[in-house]
DNA sequence: AAGTAAAATTGACCTAGTCAAAACTGGCCA
DNA sequence: TGGCCAGTTTTGACTAGGTCAATTTTACTT
């Protein structure tokens, strides 16, 4: 980030708290966190603020939604997996997901708009998002045998 | 269905049981079940088959995997929902689900195969299943002022 | 410096499952 | 036709991942 995260969070209307501060820091540098992964990696930060050290665990669930409605994170539920939360936001990218290991792997919308924000038949809906997330083996878990399988 | 539950089950090499029967039977009629939604039917079910009446919740669960395994089956899990099972299998379709109610409805796969089987980048992974879900709100919870706004 | 709405904490609680071990049974075989 | 036994099902405890409601604290305004 280039901008303080204090001023992120004002510019969108929240008040710049520790927590919301620690948790927007605890973002940075991984794409895809669980909940708990972001309460070890504060509860471990020793990083001079001292107040960022302590937040309890309703406090994180309110922190994550209130940045997920401003905007500022997006949150992904994986089937299988607890919810993982992700600092980009405003792209339309999507998900490649491990069936085996887990791991995920943002995907940039390449196909632009057409086929990819549109359903054929709406059902009446007004559809806001599109969602894809394909499913598959990443390269260390498919088996020897089976790497680079001819596609098409 | 045509063909007798039974049947379906053993062409897919599994045992012929009253309680798989009775969940392929429950499934028919309701396009999304949730595991709560199965277990009520099969409970309050009086189908003449006696048996029928009585499956644990484990047994639901390994009756729900099994029947996934086999492909007769096929669990959806919308973020914010319980996972979700339904009967049609094998046809890549998709989903349509109302961020207010949960409502959802089946898409056909209209585009074909290219864009929405093909991530732009697989980033190594073998990719077999691109799932999409569409979010709106369904036309029962969109506010009245909002009916059908102007698309594109 | 005080007031107040917004945010955080606390601790109980809940849903949607999973685990492990024991008991039962469908379908094959003699 | 009865016995066998791997495949199923039941039982009951347990867990992950969260939510609820009430109270306390804090960031920002005046």
């Amino acid at each position: 980030m280039d901008q303080p995260v204090g001023e992120l969070l004002k510019a969108r209307g929240l008040r710049s708290t520790a927590q919301r501060r620690a948790v927007l820091t605890a973002l940075h540098g991984h794409a895809h966190s669980t909940a708990a992964e972001l309460e070890h990696r504060i509860q471990s930060a020793d990083d001079g603020e001292g107040a960022s050290r302590c937040l309890s665990r309703q406090g994180l669930y309110n922190v994550l939604e209130d940045l997920s409605r401003a905007e500022l994170i997006r949150c992904i539920e994986p089937a299988g997996s607890p919810a993982r939360y992700e600092l980009r936001v405003g792209d339309n990218h999507h998900h490649l997901v491990c069936r085996s290991c887990g791991r995920i792997k943002d995907v940039d919308c390449s196909v632009g708009r057409a086929p990819c924000l549109e359903p054929g038949d709406d059902a009446g809906f007004s559809v806001d998002e599109a969602e894809i997330t394909w499913w598959g083996l990443c390269a260390d878990c498919r088996p020897a045998s089976a790497q680079r399988p001819p596609r098409h």
